[in-house]
DNA sequence: CCGGTTCATGCACAAACACGCATAAACCTG
DNA sequence: CAGGTTTATGCGTGTTTGTGCATGAACCGG
C-alpha cells in the first residue's frame, strides 16, 4: 500500500461515512497509529479534512451545511466581516455573494450607509431588509438548498447586467496559483458573473482557507483586488498575494 | 462518537428545537452529565449558545422576520395554510406569493411531495430549502423591506415566463365586486403577473378580509378560481363568491 | 427554609498525541 | 553501480486531551 493510496482511501472513507476514527484506520490499513496520525495531520494541513481528537471530520460539510457552517470560527468570520464592511463607501453598488461570512458582513454594514446591495442569498436579503438606507435587490434563480444561494442561467443573466463598484466573495478556497475555487459548478458560474461585472473584487477568507483549493476554479487569483482575512494569518501565507499586487487587509 | 460530533449534534438540536436540556443530552448521547456540562460551557464560551440552568438556549433570541404580523390570528392562518396545502398535487408547478399565510402554507406542504415551487419571498425560499422533494426558484427583483417580497420589472418579467399549474395569493382584501386588492402598486404588478400565467388561482383570506378592499386593484374577482378561508367565515359572506363559480374551501 | 437537582472544581486514569530517533527502502547522481 | 540523500515508517518517551468520579457550592420549587 503506497502512502498516497492510503490517503486517498482515508478521504474516500471520510466522504462516504462522514467521519473517520484514527483507531479504525490503524486496524484496517495495518499501519501504526503514528502513520495514520501523520496522514491525518498532513491532510489537514492541505485543507482536505478537519483533524479532531480521535479522528477526522469533513472540512466543510457535516449534516446541516448552512446552519452548522455558521458556527465554524465565528469570531474570525465576524472580525473579517467588520473589516470588510469598512470598504463599502456611500452610494456604491455592492454585490454580495452567499455564505456565512458575507451574511455577517451584511449585518456589519453601518446603519447610516446609503447604498445599493445586490445578492443571490435570501438570508442576506432578509437581514438587510431592516436596514433603512439600502436598496436590496435579490438575484433570482434556482435555490441551492444547502448553500442558500440562487444559481442557474437566470442568476447569471441578471448579474451580467450589473456594473458593480465592489463584489464581496465568500470564497471556499484561495490559492496563489490555482486561484479562487469553490465546491459547486453552478455556484462557480454565478460567482464568475459577479466578478466579471465588478470594479473591485474583495475575497473574504479566514486564514485556514489561504493556500487551499476546492475542485472548481472560479477565477485566477489576479481577478481578486483585495483580500480580507483574520489576524491569525501569517506573513508567509500572505506574501504571495501581496507579491501579486493584491491589497491584503487583516482584521 | 467524537467529541466534535457530539457538539455539532448539540448545536443541531438547539437549532431545530430551540432549546436543549442537559439531562436529555446525557441520556441520549450516553455520556456522563459532566461531559455534557463541559460541552455546553465551552460552546457558550465560543459564543455558539447561551448556557442556562438545566440546559442551553440559542444565543440570539431568535428575531424572526415580520414577527409582528405573523402573530395576528395565527391559528386561522395555520388552518387555512394546511387546507390550502392539500390542493397541491404531485409534480405541479406552484407559484407562492409572499406573506405570512403563504409562508405557513409552505411549511405545511407534505414531506413527500415532489413539485416545483416559484416564489418572490426569500423567507419562503429558505423555509422550503430543507424540503427534500422540491425545486425552489426565487424570483429576482427589488426587495420590499416590510413585506419581504421582490418586486419590480425584473420580477414581473421573470414571472411572465412561467406557466404555473396553481398560484397561491395571500390577499390583503377580497371583495365580490371590486376583486382582489392590495396596498402596494409594485406588489400589485407582481401579483398580476403571477395570476396571468397560472391555470388555477387560489386566494388565501381569513374571514375578516372577505368583503374588504384595499387601495390597489390586482385583478377582478373572476380571476380567482378557488378561495380558502377559515371556519369563522359565515355563509352570507361566502355566497357571492359561490355565485360567481368560485370553489370555496373552509378550513 | 428545605430537599432535590444542577453546577463548578479538583483529581485520576486511559486514550490519543507530538517529538526525536533509528531503520530500511526508494531515489538521485556522477 | 557505488555512495549519498531523501522519504516513509515504526518505536520509545513524555505530554496533552477527554472523560468520569467525588466533593462542596449554587440554584430552584414548594
Amino acid at each position: 500500500m503506497l502512502s498516497d493510496e492510503r490517503r486517498s482511501l482515508i478521504l474516500d472513507r471520510l466522504g462516504t461515512q462522514g467521519r473517520v476514527l484514527a483507531a479504525d484506520l490503524t486496524a484496517e490499513l495495518d499501519v501504526s497509529a503514528d502513520t495514520i496520525r501523520r496522514d491525518l495531520r498532513e491532510l489537514d494541513d492541505a485543507g482536505l479534512l478537519r483533524r479532531v481528537h480521535g479522528g477526522a471530520l469533513p472540512r466543510h460539510g457535516d449534516a446541516s451545511p448552512f446552519a452548522s457552517r455558521e458556527r465554524r470560527a465565528p469570531e474570525a468570520k465576524a472580525s473579517i466581516a467588520r473589516r470588510a464592511a469598512e470598504i463599502v463607501r456611500e452610494g456604491q453598488v455592492v454585490v454580495l455573494d452567499g455564505g456565512t461570512t458575507t451574511l455577517e458582513l451584511a449585518r456589519a454594514l453601518a446603519d447610516d450607509l446609503r447604498a445599493s446591495v445586490i445578492t443571490t442569498s435570501p438570508p442576506i436579503a432578509i437581514a438587510l431588509a431592516a436596514h433603512p438606507g439600502l436598496e436590496v435587490t435579490v438575484v433570482g434563480g434556482v435555490l441551492r438548498p444547502d448553500a442558500l444561494v440562487t444559481v442557474g442561467a437566470a442568476a447569471v443573466e441578471a448579474l451580467r447586467l450589473i456594473r458593480a463598484d465592489v463584489v464581496f466573495l465568500g470564497v471556499c478556497g484561495l490559492h496563489p496559483e490555482i486561484g479562487v475555487t469553490t465546491e459547486d459548478l453552478e455556484e462557480r458560474h454565478v460567482k464568475a458573473a459577479m466578478i466579471a461585472g465588478a470594479a473591485e473584487v474583495v475575497a473574504l477568507a479566514d486564514h485556514d482557507k489561504l493556500g487551499t483549493a476546492m475542485p472548481v476554479v472560479v477565477a485566477p487569483i489576479t481577478a481578486v483586488t483585495q483580500l480580507v482575512t483574520d489576524a491569525d494569518a501569517d506573513e508567509a501565507a500572505l506574501a504571495p498575494y501581496l507579491a501579486l499586487g493584491i491589497e491584503v487587509l487583516r482584521a
